[in-house]
DNA sequence: AAAAGATACCTTGACAGGCGAGGTATCTTG
DNA sequence: CAAGATACCTCGCCTGTCAAGGTATCTTTT
């Protein structure tokens, strides 16, 4: 059973900093990647992957250009922003804290 | 800054069954001793706790009852069910994968 | 050559959980 | 007597997720 979409949420946008802050990415290929990481268990769809998009570039933390490929299906890249990986710095931060408030009510 | 909802969100539930498993229990006292735990970093809102309470209740995890206090407000008890003392156990598993598969995102 | 499947993007509308704001009633303390 | 703590509750908004629908291109199978 793949992990409840409730544990996840408030995640989402970090993840997707996570993986946009070891290289420029597009949507596509960010979902591939978690799959293969989680080993499918974690997974975005691609209506909220989107979603998440538009809020990340709605609050600068990302940008976003087309890609330039000869072939195939057109690919929407992106980048991540200084001010990303500031608040990507500071998701991790609270998450660590959240797991650990978390763990201490959870005997 | 206290824990966003959003991380907590997919927890409330498991937090409360976490209460109510050590001994039966009211909303305000709940309430009191998770921020009493978590030095007020995690705070269920009335409204968040009464309608998990609605929830629980519906799935026949929660029983609840009236206290008989001679004095002072009246106080609406809960009690785990073993359908809820399940639950629980499910829910923690589920927690602790989910910590480790978005850690595994997180570098 | 047509069909199927992968790649790749997008929008709409419904749904669920959290919570601000409002309410009630009792008791204690200054 | 007012203020604050205790203790319960409801209504309606907001936000994030996602099922369902769509478009377009390329590759593989039939």
């Amino acid at each position: 059973m793949s992990i409840a979409s409730d544990l996840l949420r408030g995640n989402t946008d970090t993840i997707i900093l996570a993986s946009l802050a070891e290289h420029d990415s597009y949507g596509y290929l960010i979902n591939k990647e978690i799959m293969a990481k989680t080993e499918a268990q974690i997974e975005l769809k691609d209506a909220t992957l989107y979603s998440a998009f538009r809020r990340l570039e709605k609050e600068g933390l990302v940008t976003t250009y087309w890609g330039d490929e000869e072939v195939g299906a057109r690919r929407r890249y992106y980048s991540i922003t200084e001010k990303g990986r500031e608040a990507y710095g500071q998701n991790k931060a609270e998450w660590q804290k959240a797991k650990q408030m978390i763990d201490s009510l959870l005997v």
